[in-house]
This record gives structure tokens, C-alpha cells and sequence, in this order.
DNA sequence: GTGAAAGCGCTAACAA
DNA sequence: TTGTTAGCGCTTTCAC
């Protein structure tokens, strides 16, 4: 299939008359090589069209230089962004990287970590899936020492490095938010409580009721997998209640946006009916109107901080070894809370 | 750093006391063993643990039962949606899959494509970068007969396959629906027309606007990168123009919605001013107000089928041998279009 | 139906 | 500073 054999340093370590180790030392910039040796072998190596095989390379070393990701699903912004942050630290670095989608399940997580596990990756960034509960399929790659980074839906476990914002407070602060603008009975949409991103955000917003004396009624409380419809699911029953909510926090911007085109529909005014806050701040909540208030999340830090973590840990072996790194967030304001006054312009709250 | 050594076949021979190769081909259900040992072997290296070291074995075989995918950008819903239905392929066959992304960079994808080759992948998924225009970089794929199979941004060349739509029709179709809803002055915006998908989407377009009897006007084709910055730009353009265009068919929805929203804030209505029509339904098209008319763009088929394709020429080698795939589209008409008589319904054409 | 043996291409300990 | 050599773990040809 692949037309004629490939080059090999023998053949390199042939055409220049000296030893094959030599050539893979002075490829390597090995200080034991002569400088003027190295450059004879890297000359001629490129101008043969050298090409080193990994996998004997691997073989022999035991490592791969790739590293393993596993995400919960690729259509989404945060995520895409948070790969491109990734792929630009490992790439810095020489590793090669393996991106698998566990597509919010379980079981694929299983398959996705055993099949990386099985590609022999150094090392391991993952975020869970939306339902994973046990997590037994890691202690495969504890077992073996392998390193593994957690970014954004991250588990407790024994010595892994965790990437992660500070979710409660952010929950607490866009309920606060919601709070001053005026809403006593807001909706949370939540997502899978197993989930510390979820369950962060949660505990966030109750507190924030708590602290300004508004009494946390768990029919508020809306689990689901916060897609498009989902959302639309929630609209649904907020529509039906006999006394509608003031507001909404939904843990993503996609079941923020579906609730909100959903209400509108309906008739709902927004923000002056219904306030509704998102999370994530994708770029489709400046295109819906009014614009939606949200929590900017660092995607691409994430992934660029998890890689660093990572390799760090891959090289430096076992120094750097923190436990939890947490990023900063921004609750922005804008309309789809702004319910003070006539003043009712376009905000951003920092910047 | 991996722990312990790991299990190989000649463990499981040992203690099996047969031979290493026997395992080998236990492991493999091949015919010449007998059932009663393929059992017995598998059951114990099961047992024992055994992992297949890929390296080994791509080592020996020289092939590594792994493609690569280059993809100019991963945080779009079309390309992510093209990946997952290239990974169910890929999976079902025991594919592994590497993905990589040019970020629209003909220069990166130069490394991509080689970092590709040198990990020795098996064949190769492609949709070119936005600014690619040498095609020196796949030479070194053609030489070594790797298989490719370009998909959505494809490239003519020599052997190679492709699955796409018809952009031409599309183009044709969409420019026809917005003569029919009497646009007369109709804004194109297009991407780099180096690539199949802008060009065709163009010269549809212009044969619209030809068989519609409209001259065309050059002064009314706007080319971009056609993301959200640049849709500001031609949106900032058009609002300067003496006479305002009554349409645009822009080639992909995020330029389209961000023209949409910026004029929008200069108060221009939509659609009764200007109609706007995008391309590949995203799920941004049905957020913004007024809904936005597109053209459905089957991303999961074109990665199934382009997966399918390349496994067959992998396997069947060279049997099953077709030049290009066509998939359907269809135009799906919304409210950001409809400007006949006062039944503005939302319709979905189409379903 | 099973085994022996060679070798895929590279690396690194040891020797020189 | 360079060379020799012994594998890494698997597959496969050839022999029995």
C-alpha cells in the first residue's frame, strides 16, 4: 500500500559511513555527537526524505509523546475552544494528541478511556460525561500511574490535577444578579447534580437565595441535559405553572437561549416578565434578543492550563503537583436581566 | 512511570507452555488453530490482561489502523457534526482516529498533513483550509499512494476522492428564492473563491441573478473569512451604501446572522427591507429573529460517507473506486425571507 | 495445527 | 566522540 520502503536510519548511518546510533543520537541533537556530525546527519537525513517511525521509536521507549483527550461533546463552543487552547500547549511541546467524544455517555466514556489506554498515551486530559457515575474505569489508568488531568467536569480522586472556575461562586453571583433586578421566584436549570459544575452552580444559587431571604422552593429546581430541547421542555412547564417564575438561571447558554425563544413565543417579555441568565457566554447569546446576561467562562485558559499541568507532570515528573487550579470568571450583564429603570441600554458589566 | 511491565504474548504462551505465535494467531481467530486453544488463550490473556501493543504491531505490519482527520476549524457545528459521524464510522471498523485542525491556516495545515504522514496514519480525511492554495503538501501523500478522501472544501487532483453537495444548485436555489421574494439588488457574501464550496456557491448566485434577468454588479460581491467580525464589516459596508441592496445571500450562517444583528441595530427591518438568506442550518438560524432561511447541509452523512469511503479503499483496495459523491441538500425557507403579501408565517419549506 | 526464527526501526547501556 | 549489541512486542514465513 505504501508504494516503496521508507528510510531508515541504517540507511542514512550507510550513505555517510558511520553507525546507526550515531545517526539517532545526532538527530536528536545528543551532545555527545560532534556538532559537525549532527549536521552532516541532519543534512543528509532530510535530504533522503528521513522520516522517524514512532512506532519503533515507541516501542523501544515505552512512551508515545501523545496525549489522550476525551471530551463530553465536540459541537460546542466551550469545548472547540477549549481543544484549540489544548492543541496549541501540546503542539508547543512536540505531543501529539488523540481527541475522542464521549457524546455525554457513560458507557462511550468506557470505551473512549480503554481505547486510549490502549494507544499507549502518555498521559490523560478529560472532562466527564453528562451521566457518569461510577468511576471505575479510571482505575485502569491509576493502576498504571498514569497521568490524568481533569478540565471543567471534573471527579475527587486520589492525586489528579483538576482545571477548573470557581462554579459556586459564579451561581451565586448571577442569582445575586437576578436578585437585585428585582426577581423573587427564579427557575434554576440545572444539569446532572453529579456533575461539580452543576451541582457548584446550584449550591451557588441557593445561597444567594438564602443570603437575601428568599426561602429555596425545590419546584424551581429543573434537571435535564441543558439542550435545545430540553429547554424548550422547560419552557413548557414554566408556561403551565399557575404563578410564572421573574426569572431564570440556566447552567448553559444552549437551554438559556431555548427557554427564552420558547417564552418569546409565548409572549413573554423579557427582561420585563422573565429575567434570564445563561452561563458559558457563547457567541449566540449576543445574537439573541435581548441580549443574554451570562458567565464568561475561560475556555481556552482551561485547555491551555490543563495541557501545561499536564506535561509539566509528564516531564518534571511528579514536582508541580498541585491538586486543583481554579480560573477567574465575569458575570456580564446584559439585557435579558436588565429590568432596572428606563435605563434599559446594552451593558457590559466588565471589560 | 507506566508501572509495572506490561502483559505480553509470551506470557500468556508461557503460561500456556505454547509458542508466542500460537497466541498470536489465537488472538486473532485465525483458522488454523484449533477452536478448543483460541479459547483457551483468549480466555486467559484476558484474564491476564493482556493489552495488544499497537506499536509492536504497527511496527511489523506497517500499517496502523488509524486515519487522520484535517479540519480547518473545530468550533463550527458543521465541522464537529462531520466529525462525529466520521467517528461512528471509523469506530465501527476499528479505526482509530486521529483529528487535527488547520485553523484555517494553509501553513498549518502543512504540519498538520505532515505530522499526519509521520504518524504513519493509514489514510487521510481532509477539508482544505480557508486560504490553502498550493497543493505541493499532498505530493507527498499521492507518492506514497496514502489514501485521501477530501471532503465539504475539496481540491481536484489526481485520484483523489470527494463527498459534497451541489453548491452550485444551492447557490442557485437560495438566489432564486430571493428574486422570487422580489430582491432585485442582492448582496453575495462569499468566502475565498479559491475554495469549490464559495465558487460554486457564487457562480449559482450569478446564474440566478443571469437567468432572472438582474446584471450582475461586482460592486455587490463582498469576500471574507465570513465569521462574525467579518460580517460586522460587510454589514458597516452596506449601511454606507448610497442605495441599500433589498437582499443578501450570504455563504454561511454566522456571517449571515451578524449582518442580521448589526443591521438590526441600525434599525434596518428584516426581512422588509433587506431579505437575508445563510447556508448549512446551523442552530443559530433558529435563535435570531426573524428566522433565518439556509440551506440544510447534511454534515453527518458527508462524514459518514466520507469515512465509509476511505475504509473501503483501505480495505477493498481499490475496488469500490469513485471520483465524487454528491449528497442532497435543501433549502429551507424562514421568516428572514418572506416578504410576500402579509402571510409572514414561519415555514419550514421543506420536511 | 503448531512452533522456530527472523526482523520491523529505533534506542541506550556498555564498550572502545 | 563513536560503535556494538541487545532487545522493545508482534507478525509471518517456513518448516514440521
Amino acid at each position: 500500500m505504501k508504494g516503496n520502503r521508507e528510510v531508515t536510519i541504517y540507511d542514512v548511518a550507510m550513505a555517510l559511513n558511520i553507525s546507526p546510533s550515531t545517526v539517532s543520537r545526532g538527530l536528536k541533537d545528543h551532545p555527545h555527537i560532534r556538532l559537525e556530525t549532527r549536521e552532516k546527519i541532519k543534512a543528509l537525513a532530510n535530504e533522503m526524505g528521513y522520516q522517524r517511525n514512532k512506532f519503533a521509536s515507541s516501542l523501544r521507549k515505552k512512551r508515545t509523546e501523545t496525549i489522550g483527550v476525551v471530551v463530553p461533546k465536540l459541537n460546542s463552543y466551550f469545548m472547540a475552544t477549549a481543544i484549540a487552547g489544548i492543541e496549541k500547549i501540546t503542539n508547543q511541546h512536540g505531543y501529539g494528541l488523540i481527541i475522542s467524544s464521549s457524546q455525554e455517555s457513560e458507557k462511550k466514556e468506557v470505551t473512549c478511556i480503554s481505547t486510549l489506554f490502549n494507544s499507549r498515551v502518555d498521559g490523560l486530559l478529560i472532562s466527564l460525561a453528562y451521566d457518569t457515575r461510577d468511576l471505575d474505569h479510571f482505575n485502569l489508568l491509576f493502576n498504571k500511574e498514569l497521568p490524568v488531568v481533569f478540565f471543567d467536569r471534573v471527579a475527587e480522586c486520589r492525586g489528579c490535577m483538576s482545571v477548573v472556575i470557581d462554579n459556586y461562586k459564579a451561581g451565586y453571583e448571577a442569582t445575586s444578579h437576578l436578585i437585585e433586578q428585582g426577581c423573587r421566584k427564579i427557575i434554576h436549570l440545572a444539569g446532572n447534580l453529579l456533575r461539580n459544575v452543576y451541582s457548584e452552580r446550584f449550591k451557588g444559587y441557593r445561597q444567594a437565595l438564602a443570603d437575601n431571604g428568599i426561602k429555596y422552593n425545590p419546584d424551581l429546581l429543573i434537571v435535564s441535559e441543558l439542550n435545545n430541547q430540553t429547554g424548550i421542555d422547560a419552557a413548557n412547564i414554566i408556561l403551565r405553572m399557575r404563578k410564572r417564575p421573574d426569572g431564570i438561571f440556566a447552567a448553559n447558554d444552549t437551554s438559556a437561549v431555548a427557554v427564552m425563544v420558547e417564552l418569546q413565543k409565548a409572549g413573554i417579555k423579557i427582561p420585563d416578565e422573565v429575567a434570564v441568565a445563561g452561563f458559558n457566554n457563547e457567541p449566540v447569546s449576543q445574537v439573541i434578543k435581548p441580549n443574554l446576561t451570562t458567565v464568561d467562562y475561560p475556555a481556552r485558559e482551561i485547555g491551555e492550563i490543563a495541557a501545561t499541568s499536564l506535561i509539566n507532570k509528564l516531564t518534571n515528573n511528579e514536582k508541580f503537583d498541585f491538586s486543583t487550579i481554579i480560573l477567574k470568571h465575569k458575570l456580564i450583564v446584559r439585557d435579558s436581566t436588565m429590568r432596572r429603570s428606563g435605563i434599559n441600554i446594552t451593558m457590559e458589566s466588565i471589560r
